[in-house]
DNA sequence: CGATGCAATGTAAACCTTTACATCATCTGT
DNA sequence: ACAGATGATGTAAAGGTTTACATTGCATCG
């Protein structure tokens, strides 16, 4: 009793003394089938405990009800609570959710092409940045795909995610507000597509407020904790210090923080600092980060519907779906000058 | 060309004139196929491009090779770097990995095990601290199973974990090696294991330096971060303070930490804290957390190498494993009296 | 040279569903 | 009373793979 096999369609049929058609039927089009008919079949099934076999299923209806969701980096601060957006989507509409861990091995990568080759998933949602590898030759095999977070450099696939120039703006601003005239801008890239966008977001700000583009810091910097770091003794070197710290992320902020305190600074008293993400980490900072908050859970949930409506009709013109986050205020911006 | 339905078996069998049965076996038995025939076969699945369904083979085998995992919180930030050890693991034997997130909620917890059921994983991984949900009924039906991390509470499923005990008393003799007498345990609790044994391990370490347990200061929490600042204000309340703060995790750790700051205290000159578990965020506090690290990956590793052996052999007496836990040593513990 | 065994390959069943089509009974409208 | 429609159910094929068993050809041995 113990390890007996799983009850078959079979089984509740012979238990209901119909057809296996007609239990299928009872599950799947109630409707078609006589009342009392699916009566028997329903108390045959929770007799049996029957669950239908999904690889049975999938195998013979050419499709999974799955989406994979490739994420280089689980531990990603960002990723949970997207995630919880995107499975809430796909669940409402009968489909799962796969979390496919890549730890940016193209190895990892090819793994779950595989597994999409096979028709474990109908779709693919991308937090990555980038396809699943090498991407030529079997990318053209790809089922539908959406990039969410963060768009895939030098492609067409379509991407929701959070509207970088317009809150990279709003951060700007809030600092220009603040009375800060000498703001620096930290971790510009040349090849991430939403870092290009904040320092964009940046640019039109100081623009407006006619500050000179030759009057205006930046620093390189992959947007790392360690770059932040980085970045604040690059300008010490330099001997040029603005009033404002603008991060092109909460990693870098963090950064920027922990070298500015490293050499004696007080904050926020001596400086402002601004983020954009909000990661969970902003909060318990001393002083907490005022930051551009993503928001997370729209996100998801935009991305899987895009996902799933291209799923069944799938030429959707639609590009781009960005969505505009709020500015988080909390303590580490203040007016500047007092030092 | 865009959309052709992918090569089956039947292709390569066709292109490399051969049956079915010849590519199959060149797949997976090689040494039972002539080798100009393999080289045949190979050549055709490399034009076709075929991979092997993976609906088909699973239902043909009756396993899916897989393993799943489930967490309530994909966020945990012990969670990811386990997660990489059990995935590299399960890859060494050939199996792959899928992560369940149930949020804690009792229906998605159901929903995997219907995923359970339908053959669409061979062994469960549990990360949750306890079963699916309700636990019985179909708890009899799950497949071989292993706790992860934290043990399943009044259950006999096998786990894998930290050896708490041994860890904490690790960190408390350090306290006391640092000369502190007058050491607080914050968090204790009575309904989870892995906390029960950590308090265990500091009553071991004070007992055998003759600390009365009558002058050891133990307050409640549950293990976030809110809890550890609660804590501190109830020492405040009461009048008693230790010179050392002992946490059961680093959540509470923070937490403390943070509580004393509030209260205008400079660490680490005016306490000692330590905690348990090493999160990332340990690293980035002022003072840098010192504390007790989790073996991640080992963890990952052992766990996932007990139960692919319990899968194909599944009555294995070996109840828990235990790994022996590092003192990590930094900023936050102190000689004290220096006040 | 004939029997025996072995290596290489092929044939066909089985895994469990879903669903197009066939069948059958019953009902409607004339 | 009968043609035809409608509704409920059954039959059987198909989906792609693995594998037990059958077949074939060939070499070995007496």
């Amino acid at each position: 009793m113990s390890t007996q096999a799983p009850a078959t369609i079979e089984d509740v049929a012979r238990l209901a003394e119909v057809s296996i058609a007609t239990v299928s039927r009872a599950i799947h089009n109630p409707e078609k089938v006589a009342k009392s008919t699916r009566q028997r079949v329903n108390q045959a099934i929770a007799i049996t405990g029957y669950t239908t076999n999904a690889m049975a299923r999938s195998l013979r209806m050419g499709r999974s009800n799955m989406i994979l969701v490739l994420a280089p980096d689980i531990g990603d601060p960002n990723f949970s609570s997207i995630l919880i957006g995107l499975e809430n989507e796909a669940r409402a509409h009968g489909y799962g959710v796969l979390i496919g861990h890549t730890q940016n091995d193209p190895e990892r990568g090819l793994e779950y092409l595989k597994f999409l080759n096979s028709n474990q998933a109908d779709g693919l949602l991308l937090f990555t940045g980038h396809e699943p590898f090498g991407h030529q030759e079997m990318t053209q095999r790809l089922p539908p795909t959406v990039a969410v977070f963060e768009p895939v450099f030098g492609s067409r696939v379509p991407y929701v995610g959070v509207d970088d120039t317009a809150g990279a703006r709003k951060a700007a601003e809030y600092l220009l507000a603040s009375g800060h005239r000498s703001i620096a801008f930290i971790g510009d890239s040349k090849t991430r597509l939403g870092h290009l966008r904040r320092r964009k977001g940046y640019d039109l700000a100081l623009d407006a407020a006619r500050i000179a583009p030759a009057q205006r810091l930046v620093v390189d910097g992959e947007g790392t904790i360690e770059s932040g770091r980085l970045a604040v003794e690059q300008l010490f070197m330099r001997d040029t210090l603005p009033t404002a710290f603008m991060c092109v992320n909460d990693a870098t902020a963090i950064g920027v923080m922990n070298g500015l305190a490293a050499r004696g600074y007080d904050l926020p008293r001596d400086f402002s600092v601004i983020g954009f993400d909000d990661v969970p980490q902003a909060t318990y900072m001393t002083p907490a980060l005022t930051t551009v908050r993503q928001p997370r859970s729209a996100i998801g949930r935009q991305a899987m519907a895009l996902l799933l409506e291209n799923l069944t009709q799938p030429l959707t013109e639609q590009r781009e779906v960005l969505i505009m986050p709020d500015l988080v205020v909390r303590g580490s911006v203040t007016m500047p000058g007092k030092r």
